[in-house]
DNA sequence: CTGTTAGCGCATTCAC
DNA sequence: GTGAATGCGCTAACAG
């Protein structure tokens, strides 16, 4: 092409105000230039952080992000079996839902690479952290306090939908006990459906056990939310005559002093999103990784009153 | 087509596991079959419940959900001006952000449908509430209550992201205060950036003027969550020392007993989703519509003290 | 009603 | 190097 032609092509470009067409692009190309998440409960703070970090980590690359809001079990059946075959993603980010083997094998036969956050499989790539361990330094902290009856609040597992991550805290829970020698009481370990509501009726029944916990272990700060409620409606106080640690450390945990195990949730989605740019661009390995945690602590912890 | 033909096909379809191709399809039908929505902040409940409103009337249909997030002025403005033209959505819902008179001309330009989400346009379709309205009803009623001094504190206007809402509510309040023929006090009226850390710093110094207020509006829940941790910070109470109210109505405002406007937020989601499909669908008209909002009395305020 | 064909607008291959 | 032809896999218009 000549130098003028050259120039007045661009110059029509300008004039015309012509812009490719994505749909022919992407038909010509045999890719969706998009990446898909499927997310649990969009309104969940933790969730949406980490869907943050994914659009940040987007942002200036040729993809787009498309969201799939999964509410009920039927609902993530329903993604996990389409989504792949859909030919509407050339990749999928799938946070806190735990996929079948069968599923695992689906998006295998799909060609469709799939990046796990929150959740760990072995066949799959992955952004995790190790929950077993948070779980664990949360009550190794109030047993440090001199605890001895500590409640464990969480998930239902198994759950319809998957989710691992309060199960594996529980085990840190279970762990951090063990090792102290301390008895693991059923009647202290109760679970239920996440929320703020669930957690303050299933806190009020833990301050009901006789003798009761002087600490309670909430698998995510959601629940301590429901734990502080439940405390403050029987006029308990926190940390005087009870403790909280709650897990996740949410903005919301600062500004309630709130001891809780923090996790790095805007960065867990960057890095997942940069895993399945790094793989639909070409690498071949399975890319796993695990995230630091750390216990923040403070003013929900203290020592127990009798000793 | 025979029958058996058709059986063979259905057959073929079944064994090779054939899914007609979404780009090609989208290609010949001229559609990207995807709505886009430009976010602010992602991380804000309140958006955060109107996105969820839009997954759900989207859940079913053809489209699609890709998100932008913008947490820059610079953001928004690339958004505003590449989006409408880059075929890749094929109508376009913005959350609170404002249009300049320039950008709403590019989108007539480029014939993609845009619905407004909590920002008014005459131009474009909008779904909305009238928080000039909603300002007014939360001062009201602390007017009613007895208080005289009371402060305002929200975003600044105007911002470079176009947000309007905060602007409105205090239009509100004054329009309140001059009813009752209360005086409107500059140095009662503060504003900041939009976050409760913030707004805790704004608070505390209304705390210190003299005489400080009695009660404080907050332009938002997000903001009256400072103003609350200000007032704890000092010492004082709520509502005996001080009256507190908010707007949105989150989920949080519940659990604290924070008196707010509450608005449809989810509901404001769904509707512009279905505006926005209707529009799609054929739909010449600009739809513009005000949702409903209400006052919800909880624990936050109270008659001041010596009122 | 059935079966065939052109065309969507790019990227890529191929001849030049 | 430049420029024309082919194909991506559908939909819709068309002819039979």
């Amino acid at each position: 092409m000549r130098e003028e032609t050259r120039r007045k092509v661009l110059a029509a470009i300008e004039a015309l105000d012509y812009r490719p067409n994505h749909n022919a692009r992407r038909l010509s190309l045999r890719r969706t230039l998009t990446i898909g998440v499927i997310v649990p409960f969009i309104t969940n703070p933790s969730v949406v952080e980490r869907l943050r970090g994914i659009t940040v980590a987007l942002e200036g690359t040729e993809y787009d992000l498309v969201i799939y809001n999964v509410e009920t079990p039927q609902g993530k059946e329903r993604y996990f079996r389409e989504m792949p075959f859909s030919e509407r993603v050339d990749g999928l980010i799938i946070i806190s839902l735990m996929p079948a083997d069968e599923d695992v094998e689906r998006f295998r036969r799909a060609h469709v690479p799939v990046v796990l956050l929150d959740a760990i499989h072995p066949d799959l790539s992955y952004v995790a952290v190790n929950d077993v361990e948070g779980g664990y330094m949360a009550v190794a902290h109030l047993i440090d306090l001199g605890h001895r009856r500590i409640a464990f609040l969480g998930d239902p597992y198994p759950n319809p939908f998957g989710f691992t991550a309060s199960y594996h805290r529980y085990l840190g829970y279970a762990q951090a006990l063990a090792q102290a020698g301390l008895p693991l009481r059923a009647s202290y370990v109760v679970t239920g459906e996440h929320s703020r509501r669930t957690a303050h009726l299933l806190a009020a029944s833990l301050l009901d056990t006789d003798p009761p916990p002087t600490a309670i272990f909430a698998a995510s700060d959601t629940q301590a939310l429901g734990v502080l409620a439940a405390v403050r409606e029987r006029g308990l106080r926190v940390p005087e005559d009870i403790s909280v640690v709650g897990y996740d450390d949410l903005e919301i945990a600062t500004y309630l002093g709130l001891t809780t195990v923090h996790q790095p949730l805007f960065e867990s989605g960057q890095k997942a999103a940069e895993m399945l740019l790094a793989i639909l661009g070409g690498e071949r390995a399975r890319l796993q990784e695990r995230l630091p945690i750390s216990l923040r602590v403070r003013e929900s912890t203290a020592p127990p009153r009798h000793g």
